[in-house]
DNA sequence: TGCACGATAATCT
DNA sequence: GATTATCGTGCAA
């Protein structure tokens, strides 16, 4: 496995979100290397009500103005950190939520609790599973940092496709991405086949 | 398996 | 003061 280079990876969201799919995600923490398979994307657009950057910047989503493979951390609920890889151009706002993971290396450091299957199943685990912290935010996941982006560590699966959980507005999109049938996909059961 | 519900705090209006 | 890209628990079937 390789890191990813951000001439790799697509400028439209959706199609990076699609791409995400069945790549690998790093973390080097100073306790050892936390890996895992991604399974699950969602993508938010330009122009998207849903999207964080929906109405202009701030200094919370500044990260999502970033030029594509930044990193933008926030909280949630009071309780959840979500992870996001900044996509489209610079100064264009848009992004790809990080929902779900299916752990490769380090799983003894990861953060939660439940099967293995489990510990990644969703964007607040997943960010908890890679002990994601705010500091993170603004990052890039295609330098030298210890949170980057590698190649596929085997073949993915047919790529599902259905509307994006857990929001309100523009809600009938269908701009969310999985690898049918993985058991770490998180979601009802119809919309993980 | 599939709902309903509350916790909890940063951000923005 | 409203809103929120969630999670875990609890209960019913």
């Amino acid at each position: 496995m390789r890191r990813l280079r951000r001439a790799e990876l697509p400028e439209d969201p959706a199609e990076l979100a699609r791409f995400l799919v069945g790549k690998t995600l790093v973390h080097d923490s100073p306790a050892g290397r936390m890996s895992g398979r991604i399974v699950e994307t969602e993508a938010y657009l330009v122009g998207d009500p849903a999207c964080h950057a929906y109405r202009g910047e701030t200094k919370r989503n500044h990260a999502l103005f970033l030029e594509r493979g930044h990193v933008y951390v926030y909280f949630i609920y009071g309780a959840h950190y979500m992870l996001n890889v900044s996509a489209d151009r610079a100064g264009a706002g848009a992004g790809v939520l990080l929902r779900a993971m299916e752990p490769l290396e380090g799983l003894a450091l990861m953060r939660g609790s439940g099967k293995p299957t489990e510990i990644a199943c969703g964007p607040g685990r997943l960010a908890a599973a890679m002990q994601i912290t705010p500091q993170f935010d603004g990052g890039d996941f295609c330098g030298p940092g210890p949170l980057w982006l590698g190649t596929a560590e085997r073949p993915v699966g047919e790529i599902g496709k259905s509307v994006r959980i857990g929001i309100t507005k523009a809600a009938h999109l269908e701009l969310r991405f999985y690898e049918r049938g993985n058991p770490c996909v998180s979601g009802p059961a119809r919309l993980r086949n």
